[in-house]
RNA sequence: GGCCACGUGGCGGAGUGGUUACGCAACGGUCUGCAAAACCGUGUACCCCGGUUCAAUUCCGGGCGUGGCCUCCA
């Protein structure tokens, strides 16, 4: 069957068609490293590795490339570098931070299951392909230089607002923010910055004297072309990323190159909220991937994101992460998952997906696979899926004071004192010790979630 | 104010113009000293108001509610 992919561009589902099948190409925008990424940041991660290995196993795994950047210049870094090593010139401090950060993100998102991306490019390594994106906006007359700064024209390209569905008109009336004097109109955006001393810089393109950096959405469309070509399958990211981010950045690329689109396919995962309330530091549910991952065990985090299409709005809820829990360590009873590192795709949950990836169907597939106990086909997709063990809880327990207490509960029910049997039993429960049983007298244990 | 989503049983959530989604939880049963696990069984829900229709949760219009973007943000 084939695949068919929601575009926000046209506001439809459609067949998804690569430009050259044997080089499926897809750029999502991936984290500014300073600081831990949150739950929120976690969603496009593990919805676009879901494409990511769906693509793979269309068209092969050596067939699709798939480019998340890295973005290791903004003023956010610049200011998180001061704050924690104001001893430290600027730029040191700077690349101690997006270092950091990087190998964080990258230790959560492998928690969380996700595949490393062919690319992972980071903007500081692309500097050149960005200025030279911005001399030919330049020579193009869709950018123009004023008082050491470069701007993108935005009434030099008609069709400016077509993702966001926003017209140029609108947007006139629209505007809040203070004008900057340099510019020639209120739309039009920062291509290239000067530097203020001390900050990061680079010499700047167009004849600009002062060294200068990269404004924010030249980024994408300079490792994306480096990497992807002029034009690619599918751009992916967060829904609030589509105006102004993506906008711009189809501005950018469209009028380098002068294409009728920069991807076929848009992509935008909802937003997520927390326990029924946006997510927020002063509310007190704000969420680190790694604040998450000392509770609960990554595997339980990805499933309980694709628990909720990826367009749908989330509600993370700890009864949904628990329920989570539940649903995932039954799917991953047999025993045949953990010895088993065979990954395929059964049909049914191929199908679910290829339609615009119905995860929520998906797992409902593997419900109806578990139910028939077709043991195999379960197995080897929920490790197609990501999916590689078997939920274990993160409390901590003492092991042995558990095995005293089910001693002593065995011996109690050897003596038919039933009564202290099962007053031990509440005990080793209220420590989240769940009890069972054997036939042969033996009693096995789990931790709960 | 402009633009855009979303609103299904206790919870998550698929889907459909007329037939049981599914899962979690709950409840009943088998099993058990009692439990747990496992297995079997039990749930007729689709925000409101109009309209179209033989028939609407499903299409159309309006309303209400929630959220997002318009400024850094996944």
């Amino acid at each position: 069957m084939e695949l068919k992919l929601y575009d926000t561009l046209t506001r439809e589902k459609r067949a998804f068609r690569p430009l050259d099948p044997a080089r499926v190409r897809m750029y999502v925008c991936g984290p500014t490293v300073y600081d831990f990424a949150h739950i929120g940041n976690a969603r496009p991660v593990i919805v676009f590795d879901v494409l990511f290995r769906l693509l793979r196993h269309r068209y092969g795994a050596g067939h699709v490339t798939y480019v998340r950047n890295i973005t290791d210049v903004d003023d956010k870094i610049n200011a998180r570098a001061a704050e924690e090593y104001p001893s430290l010139p600027l730029n040191e401090a700077i690349r101690i931070v997006t270092e950091k950060t990087e190998r964080q993100f990258h230790d959560d998102v492998d928690a969380l299951g996700c595949l490393r991306p062919t690319v992972e490019p980071r903007a500081t390594e692309h500097v050149d392909e960005m200025k030279a994106l911005i001399e030919k906006l330049v020579a193009a007359g869709h950018a123009y230089v004023a008082e050491g700064h470069v701007l993108f024209s935005v009434p030099s390209m008609p069709d400016y607002g077509r993702l966001s569905n926003r017209s140029l008109e609108e947007m006139e009336a629209g505007a809040r923010v203070e004008v900057a004097p340099y510019k020639k109109d209120a739309k039009d955006f920062v291509l290239w910055k000067p530097s203020k001393p001390g900050e990061p810089a680079w010499p700047s393109p167009c004849g600009i004297a002062a060294p200068g950096r990269p404004g924010w959405h030249i980024e994408c469309s300079a490792m994306s072309w480096k990497h992807l070509g002029e034009m690619f399958d599918i751009h992916g990211g967060g829904i609030d990323l589509v105006f102004p981010h993506h906008e711009n950045e189809i501005a950018q690329s469209r009028c380098s190159f002068h294409t009728p689109v920069m991807a076929n396919f848009w992509m935008h995962n909802g937003f997520l909220q927390v326990e029924g309330e946006k997510m927020s530091k002063s509310l007190g549910n704000f969420f680190t991937i790694r604040e998450l991952l000392a509770d609960w065990p990554g595997e339980v985090l990805r499933f309980n994101m694709l628990r909720t299409h990826y367009r749908q709005p989330i509600d993370w809820t700890l009864n949904g992460v628990a329920e989570s829990f539940n649903t995932l360590e039954a799917l991953t009873a047999d025993p045949g998952f953990a010895s088993s590192k065979v990954e395929a795709i059964a049909p049914s949950v191929l199908e679910a997906l290829s339609d615009d990836l119905n995860t929520p169907k998906a797992i409902a597939e593997l419900h109806a696979l578990h139910g028939k106990g077709d043991m195999a086909a379960l197995n080897t997709t929920l490790r197609a899926l990501g999916f590689s063990q078997r939920p274990q809880s993160r409390r901590r327990v003492d092991a042995q004071k558990v095995s005293a207490l089910i001693d002593a509960r065995l011996a109690a029910r050897k003596a038919k004192n039933f009564k202290e049997a099962d007053r031990l039993r509440d005990e080793l429960h209220a420590m989240g010790i769940e009890l069972e049983d054997k036939r042969d007298g033996t009693t096995a244990w789990k931790v709960k979630a």
